[in-house]
DNA sequence: GTCTATAAGACGATAGAC
DNA sequence: GTCTATCGTCTTATAGAC
């Protein structure tokens, strides 16, 4: 998202940048509320160049979730191959998932998408990335029970990402229980990255 | 949502037809994605009638939003009262989180309300019905930690509800261990009410 | 209480130049 | 590789009749 303005970049180069982009729009306005036309602001393209370079706003969406999944690919793999701390698997992940909210959006583009069961195209596409989350905890030897409560955890937190209850933090006493019981040694590091309200779309 | 074609009736009366068929349709195609129009069909009523009686969509989404915490609210008390049996609070209540899903749209309703944090109107209105729920567990007895596993559970309901993960029950072998592994006891129910693939809208 | 007609403003996608 | 101009369609909300 760092601006391109008039340079000529690879097509390679543009998709990355708008993808990126597309993570921090479709996160904050949802699918259908993110128009073509905010992605091309915040990576400071056209908007015709964006649906050039990706033909339809739907597959825009289906590279960002792909993105976040690539994404989170690589930060539990590197989770689960540091073995340097004796920190247990479990809370390395879970460390893992919490410091993702530095990519704008991710979370809550893949909320967005985990809504969209119905769509034709955005449906599969969504069931199969949760599918792949399930297994990459299988596979680093969670079992059924395990993976199942690591998942709640983590929609629990999207969903708190999703409400901005940071915002909040400090003026409710339930929500400052709430954010606490929560996040009770990732506080900091959420309320930091928290998304901002003041964003320009 | 029962049609009620050419008949007159009660302003009260059509609210409440009015509200049930918003949550079905909200839940299904979200905030940005439902039509009033949408809803006004599925209230067998005009687009504009349905402007004219809670002035705008937004107004309409949080009638949607109260109509889907008071439910809650209800199905939670009565679980709460309800002693007959030896089975342990936290089951009584989960069993009436998910027998709502016979109130058509109401978990995905309020998903989509819960990643409207950033909305000025429906974001507090989201975060007050979540940090509602949370009073209601905690009045219920449950100390912090169990209404943060009681809600993490609740979400990944939600999700697996919005994802429409039972239209892939019996495809995709990662699916139905996680499927059965997070509703071990309710399966019949879940798929039974699972939101159909050819809503009319 | 409820409808038909329509104004007013989006928004995705296309055409075509540079 | 990237832009400007624009079409066509959809959608909320208003006006006003019955």
């Amino acid at each position: 998202m760092a601006d391109a303005k008039t340079s000529r970049l690879s097509s390679e180069q543009r998709r990355a940048q708008i993808v990126e982009a597309a993570l921090a729009v479709f996160g904050a306005k949802g699918y259908v509320g993110a128009r073509t036309d905010d992605i091309a602001r915040a990576a400071s393209v056209s908007q015709p160049y964006v649906v050039r370079l990706f033909e339809t706003k739907e597959n825009l969406f289906v590279a960002a979730i792909q993105e976040a999944l690539d994404r989170i690919t690589v930060g539990f793999a590197a989770a689960v191959a540091d073995t340097t701390s004796d920190v247990p698997l479990e809370h390395r992940i879970g460390h893992a998932y919490i410091e993702l909210v530095q990519v704008r959006g991710l979370h809550q583009t893949l909320s967005q998408a985990f809504l969209l069961g119905a769509h034709p195209v955005i449906g599969p596409c969504a069931r199969n990335a949760f599918a792949r989350v399930w297994s990459i905890l299988r596979d680093a030897g969670f079992d059924a029970a395990a993976a199942k409560d690591f998942l709640a955890e983590g929609m629990l937190i999207n969903t708190l990402i999703g409400l901005r209850l940071a915002d909040d933090y400090g003026n409710d006493p339930r929500v400052d229980e709430l954010f606490d019981t929560c996040f009770p040694a990732e506080k900091m590091t959420v309320l930091a990255f928290a998304p901002r309200a003041d964003e320009p779309w």
